[in-house]
RNA sequence: UGUCUCAUGGUGUAAUGGUAGCACAACAGUUUUUGGUUCUGUUUGUCGAGGUUCGAAUCCUCGUGAGACAACCA
């Protein structure tokens, strides 16, 4: 059995990124040694696409024997915050995976800095007074070359010089910066002398306080940053590519052996319906487009489990997509069927009416309940049972009553036979209307013989629909859930403002009655609401209010039969 | 008129010179005390043109298309 599932592990294929690392395996590189790290910077939350890259970044480390750190990339002391630091840990452990070490770039500022004073001293790095305007103007363009700064070739004494005093806060933010010297004239941008350093005096570092005036670009901290640490792999995202030969060039200055980090570079995660740019998502929050990082319609790790989301839904869902170099946008209908995979085999079946209206078993005894009993999960064959009461009373949905039903219906409709789920086979007699012809009430006679479990119950009816009883039943408040925006790619959409894209329809709160059984529910339990879809509780379900959100909904074969018309 | 990267059904992803397969989606049927699930089947694909080869999605050439790069962001 277990060599099976080792066998089928071997023969699943093998992305580019693990050829990679198994080649480098068998070649002995790095003495058989795997380290790899996961890099976010503290300065929002984690969201799917970070899971993609947390889920290639631990899983190699695990699949190889190897370790994979946890490093906060915060060298931007504007943008950057604690609060996204234990956010962001929260959310990895909550995924499922455990980092060996947690680092912060800005342990080794006073290494990077000293690795800048080497690069001056070495006349490869020089002072720059320019603005940012001139800097960026002389960096010329993708199809044609930069000019040179007239600061390039002071003396390194000077440099040196300038340099002590930028660091020393003696220098107003802005006016100067050091630059690598490279080549102005390089087709790859990022070598036309490169930012290595920027004077920051105005916001304080979330670690390190005021202590640093100047702070280090991510190209001369990230690939400094994995070589202290030993990452013999620095996987990120392809628009990093353009970045890689300035990466192998900056450690080649220094290093002092052979050993190198190796950068590859795998596609990041797109979805339809939905933005995955930690800016927008920012904007959204800030303008109250939705109700917080945490808001179930957003991608946000933490959006996704309070929408009901499990940390193995989302790995097996990461697990499918795969990792390449394409460029794609991933159908959002992969992410919703791994949750369903997951759901239809564990989540407990219960009975909700979401749009309630009420149905009168005429024929019973008025006063008397009953106990019926119904299974939690058919798909699960240890499954437990529990009870529903039943009585004359119900309330059941009110798409599942139609006066004049199209032959197709297998509903509720006068004259029609339907069994009400786990209950009785009931025969509908009519409806009663109000003054303006709304249904208000709908009638139906059971036959008693017909109860579940009993032989007569066997018959074949068309449709089952699920109930609740009036009398015991518990009003919630339910939470449904539809797509952020309404345009598959809202990014692509350059020259319309995304938030015009936002789906009005989004989140729809309705009033609904829930069975007794569900009475004392926790936040994230989840349940399948029968024939409507996956639900979880809300963590703003307290003081007995029940509060739910849909996750997503079953497959509805009928809606797709109407409308085709 | 630069550099780098990519291109396989509607979407994503396999096939590592040897039968183009899988998942999702869609469609049809089956089963069903959930119009869910299950099961069965169907539709749809190697960007184009040359070349190498007994044989090309795969290797070569030339096109075409797409993405990334011009922050004192990461």
């Amino acid at each position: 059995m277990v060599e099976n599932v080792s066998e089928e592990e071997s023969k699943k294929s093998l992305n580019f990124i693990e050829s990679m690392v198994e080649e480098d395996l068998k070649e002995g590189k790095n003495g058989g040694r795997i380290q790899t790290r996961f890099p976010p910077e503290p300065n929002g939350y984690l969201h799917i696409g970070h899971a993609k890259a947390i889920c290639m970044d631990f899983g190699i480390a695990q699949k190889y024997g190897g370790i994979c750190n946890l490093r906060f990339d915060d060298t931007n002391p504007v943008k950057e915050d604690v609060e996204y630091v234990d956010s962001i840990k929260e959310d990895i452990q909550w995924l499922g995976f455990q980092w060996k070490n947690v680092y912060y770039a800005s342990d080794y500022f006073q290494r990077i800095y000293d690795l800048a004073i080497k690069f001056i001293k070495d006349g490869k790095a020089y002072v720059d007074e320019q603005s940012a305007e001139e800097i960026a103007k002389q960096k010329g363009t993708p199809t044609t070359p930069g000019t040179e700064s007239p600061f390039r070739n002071r003396p390194i004494e000077e440099n040196l010089l300038l340099f002590e005093k930028m660091s020393k806060g003696e220098i107003e933010d802005g006016k100067m910066v050091l630059r690598a010297k490279i080549d102005m004239t390089s087709p790859n941008m990022h070598f036309r002398d490169p930012i290595m350093y920027r004077i920051i005096t105005t916001h304080p570092h979330h670690r390190t306080g005021t202590n640093w005036k100047v702070y280090p670009m991510y190209d001369f901290a990230h690939g400094q940053s994995d070589y202290f640490e030993g990452v013999t792999h620095s996987l990120c995202t392809l628009e990093f590519e353009v970045h890689r030969p300035l990466y192998d060039w900056f450690i080649d200055q220094f290093a002092t052996d052979d050993y190198r980090p190796r950068q590859r570079e795998f596609n990041r995660l797109n979805i339809t319906y939905t933005v995955m740019s930690k800016r927008k998502m920012l904007q959204l929050v800030q303008e109250g487009l939705v109700r917080g990082w945490d808001d179930p319609r957003m991608p946000t790790i933490c959006g996704l489990r309070r929408r009901g989301y499990t940390p193995s839904s989302i790995r097996n869902f990461i697990n499918k997509i795969g990792y390449t170099k394409y460029d794609g946008v991933i159908d959002v209908s992969l992410l919703e069927s791994s949750i369903k995979e997951e759901f239809n085999a564990t989540a407990n079946r219960v009975c909700a009416v979401i749009d309630p209206i009420k149905l009168i078993i005429t024929n019973y005894p008025e006063g008397q309940t009953e106990m019926l009993t119904t299974i939690n999960n058919p798909e699960n064959e240890n499954s437990e049972s529990h009870d529903m009461p039943f009585s004359r009373e119900l309330y059941i949905e009110r798409e599942d009553f139609m006066e004049d039903a199209p032959k197709k219906y297998f509903r509720m409709t006068p004259g029609n036979e339907v069994r009400l789920k786990s209950a009785y086979i009931v025969n509908c007699t009519g409806c009663k209307k109000d003054a303006d012809g709304n249904v208000i009430e709908v009638y139906a006679e059971y036959d008693s013989q017909t109860k579940s479990g009993l032989p007569e119950s066997n018959r074949k009816v068309k449709g089952t629909i699920h109930w609740v009883n009036v009398a015991t039943a518990l009003p919630a408040e339910i939470r449904l859930y539809d797509r952020l925006f309404n345009v598959e790619n809202p990014g692509d959409e350059k020259d319309r403002d995304f938030r015009e894209m936002l789906n009005p329809d989004s989140l729809k709160v309705v009033n609904g009655f829930v069975e007794p059984w569900l009475k004392d529910v926790k936040p994230f339990d989840h349940f399948q609401f029968q024939r409507i879809g996956y639900f979880n509780v809300d963590p703003d379900a307290k003081d007995g209010k029940l509060v739910f959100n849909r996750t997503v909904p079953l497959k509805d074969s009928w809606a797709k039969e109407l409308k085709k018309g």
